[in-house]
DNA sequence: AGGTCGACGTC
DNA sequence: CTCGGAC
DNA sequence: GTCCGAGGACGTCGACCT
């Protein structure tokens, strides 16, 4: 664990981008085999340990620490990992134990059966000092938050390695940890890994907002649009007789969307988006598709009654051919050809839709108020299809988002660097003469704003519960949010998509916030 | 057997 | 998915 | 320009409690 703590510490104190390449290169560089493998498998959250969970944390710390205390420490630290390490007992005389490497740590989890884990990171916990107790509760509960995505994991490979990025986001989904043949490749030791034979997942194109500043430099003629449909990104991959349904990230959820896997009859890569559709083609509620996520199995009754559709807007592969490296129009083409050929069912095209200028566009933009539409894409014609999300080829052009001035009614701490404030907010409209929640946001502000909203809530604060705070009425915050439909989440019986702090209205009285009618009058379909 | 609550993955 | 902040 | 971390609503699943 030495080695993997060092690079943890180093990582946590390290702002600079640069930097953390560098600490991370040199870790590969210095660190063995599977050890680093291991490491880099928890960077890109390929680990997974099903026992050690937060909760299972804070019970195993509360039988060597005082519940008060920790509470106490806790609060004040916001991280869990951190205030453990930070708090934990140390037996002196069980210190004199090496403390264990990477590879047993994980290899000894991934053999532990269940409820002897807790067992056996109290026992590392005793052997390992403070930074290898935060490395070691980082690793085993997953998300390591130290300042470094997946993302930049890879790219310092990349230049550790000197291959292309590309390169190697092209054969990481078909690596598995702890790495070996890629690790043999970055070392010049053998070729690359193979990109996931046959239907193997590619990664995925994204889109940036487009910003009504960005369109002064844009050229209408140089891009198509089409619809942004509201449903769920998949990439269908039938190559050499397998079949795969793959969501964004490359989950594999074929499983659960039997009714579009069975149908891929054919020898492609498709990009497209999973949808609820009735009566061919009639396009439901995002709502409704949930219904159909994250199933184990599913029921005819489900299949019949939320029966699945992909919106097809681009080709990878046709064959054996690669068309990536093709710009959109050609692409387009090629998929229309396909599509004609073929002829899938529980599949169809996303249509182009024709405009003149950007203005024209706006207002068709404005004009689709329909829930399954939200807003335009603009895609341009010259663009290839590469993984990320480079700004300039693809663009996202939302439609307007709702307002509403809304009343704050509770606050609450957050966690990690926002753990002295209180940043996490409730607010709520009127019904009569009495505030009912709404909704729930705590960004959208910035960092000045916090600190005023922080010290507004500890002065205008009128009961606690527990953590929680309820704060006299009288502040209005204008909530910005994407759309709202009924919900048992909150007292009022909506709740909102996507909703955001827009403006602090200093200014206004509470008693002139918005109504609950109002909220509901905005609800569609 | 049925309810609750936390974790996870989608947006 | 959103946003602000930091590089 | 690009990445990162803060965390919203929602649904499923699985562990645990009654």
């Amino acid at each position: 664990m030495r080695n993997f703590s060092a690079l943890i510490d180093g990582l946590v104190f390290m702002p600079a981008r640069n930097g953390k390449i560098r600490l991370l290169a040199d870790f590969f560089a210095t660190t063995p085999d599977p050890d680093r493998g291991w490491a880099l498998a928890a960077l890109t959250e390929s680990l997974v340990f099903h026992e050690a969970k937060p909760a299972a944390i804070r019970q195993l710390v509360a039988t060597r620490v005082d519940p008060e205390l920790f509470a106490l420490s806790y609060d004040y630290v916001g991280d869990l990992a951190e205030t453990v390490a930070l708090i934990w007992p140390e037996r002196p005389e069980r210190a004199n134990s090496l403390p264990p490497s990477m590879t047993e740590v994980v290899e000894t989890l991934r053999a532990a059966r269940r409820g002897q884990v807790m067992g056996l990171v109290e026992g590392w916990l005793d052997t390992l000092d403070s930074s290898g107790r935060f490395a070691l509760l980082k690793l085993i509960t997953g998300s390591l938050r130290v300042g470094v995505s997946a993302r930049l994991a890879k790219t310092a490979l990349a230049e550790w390695g000197k291959v292309d990025l590309g390169d190697l986001e092209e054969c990481w989904h078909g690596l598995t940890p702890p790495y070996a043949d890629l690790f043999a490749w970055l070392e010049g030791k053998s070729d690359r890994p193979a990109a996931g034979k046959g239907a193997g997942f590619r990664p995925l194109m994204l889109s940036h907002p487009l910003e009504e500043e960005d369109m002064a430099g844009l050229d209408p003629a140089d891009y198509v649009a089409e619809w942004k449909w509201d449903g769920i990104r998949v990439q269908l991959a039938a190559r050499g007789g397998e079949r795969r349904v793959y969501s964004r990230t490359g989950d594999d959820v074929s499983g659960a969307f039997p009714d579009i896997a069975d149908h891929m009859t054919f020898d492609a890569v498709l990009d497209g988006e999973l949808l609820v559709a009735r009566d061919e083609g009639e396009i439901a509620p995002f709502n409704d598709l949930q219904q159909r996520l994250n199933r184990k199995t599913v029921t005819a009754a489900m299949l019949k009654e939320f029966p699945a559709w992909v919106r097809l807007y681009d080709i990878l592969f046709d064959g054996e051919e690669d068309l990536r490296g093709l710009p959109f129009t050609e692409r387009r083409a090629r998929l229309e050809r396909w599509h004609d050929a073929v002829r899938p069912r529980r599949m169809d095209l996303s249509p182009l839709v024709p405009f003149e200028g950007w203005e024209t566009l706006k207002g068709l933009r404005e004009g689709s108020r329909e829930n399954s539409i939200e807003g335009l894409m603009l895609k341009r014609k010259d663009s290839v299809y590469v993984a990320g999300r480079p700004k300039g080829p693809w663009f996202k052009w939302k439609r307007g988002a709702l307002t509403l001035d809304t009343v704050l009614m509770y606050a609450q701490r957050g966690h990690g660097k926002r753990s002295s404030y209180y940043s996490d907010f409730t607010f709520g409209v009127w019904r009569g003469e009495e505030l009912v929640p709404v909704g729930k946001a705590y960004f959208g502000f910035t960092d000045a704003e916090l600190v005023e909203l922080d010290r507004w809530v500890r002065n205008r604060t009128t009961r606690r519960y527990g953590p929680v705070r309820e704060v006299e009425p009288g502040l209005v915050l204008e909530v910005a949010f994407d759309s709202v439909h009924p919900s048992n989440r909150h007292k009022s019986g909506l709740a909102m998509r996507f909703p955001r702090v827009h403006r602090i209205r200093w200014d206004k009285p509470a008693a002139e916030a918005d109504r609950l009618e109002t909220l509901q009058a905005m609800v569609v379909g």
